[in-house]
DNA sequence: CACATGATCGCCT
DNA sequence: GGCGATCATGTGG
């Protein structure tokens, strides 16, 4: 069989060692937003050759169905690449753009509800600067190409950590990025990133957003 | 630092 | 046939 892509080596972790957990299926039913702003902070983590690699996610987007001119489901479109969107809440929605880069998805709420959140960035331990910081780069570094795509987050062999309660943690919100097209939504505050971290995404790293003008 | 551009291909119209 | 839920590199100020 043709072998995956693997990890970076420099993402290996233990998630025991961390206090992590794994949150059940209620947790990624939950509204897009909430689960949005939850997965900051939570770990991806990758199951390879029996061991752990991860990354701590910096940040996400909520992408909300049909109502949201800026998700690939918008207006209840379901085609074969969007199909995971519909499944139930804690799938994985992999997609390709440019033709070169992959793009990690969170679906959320329930089957039949095509929403889901965007991991755009994530960080890995020191000695691993920025390795992640891009929902393309994020995909490269833990080896997550359309392969992975559906997968489920509770059984298979991507899965997702959650800290441990009390974990200091400021969220930044902003409009999403590279979603020009999509009329009013555009605007809409559904960007969501940790403050303190060097590792979100390039456009907007030294500060807010820049002005949008119509 | 602020743009501009090229690479590259699956998906949708 | 056109265009991205991107990124690295190159130009100019």
């Amino acid at each position: 069989m043709i072998p995956k892509k693997p990890p970076d080596p420099r993402l290996a972790f233990d998630p025991e060692e961390l206090g992590l957990s794994e949150p059940g299926r209620v947790f990624y039913r939950r509204g897009t937003v909430a689960v949005a702003r939850s997965l900051v902070g939570a770990y991806l983590a990758r199951r390879h050759r029996g061991r752990w690699y991860g990354a701590r996610i910096v940040e996400t987007e909520a992408y909300l169905g049909a109502r949201d001119r800026a998700a690939h489901s918008w207006g209840g479109r379901r085609t074969p690449r969007v199909e995971p969107m519909y499944s139930d809440g804690g799938h994985l929605y992999v997609f390709l753009v440019y033709g070169m880069h992959h793009c990690a998805n969170v679906v959320t709420r329930r089957e039949g509800v095509p929403e889901a959140v965007l991991l755009r960035a994530a960080e890995g331990p020191e000695g691993a600067p920025r390795l992640a910081a891009g929902p393309g780069k994020l995909c490269s570094a833990l080896g997550i190409t359309t392969r992975d795509n559906g997968l489920d987050l509770l059984a298979d062999a991507i899965r997702i950590f959650l800290p441990g309660r009390r974990t200091h943690r400021r969220l930044g919100v902003t409009p999403r990025i590279g979603i020009d097209y999509a009329g009013a939504a555009r605007d809409w505050p559904l960007r969501f990133y940790d403050k303190d971290s060097t590792s979100v995404s390039s456009h907007l790293r030294h500060g807010d957003i820049r002005s949008r003008r119509e």
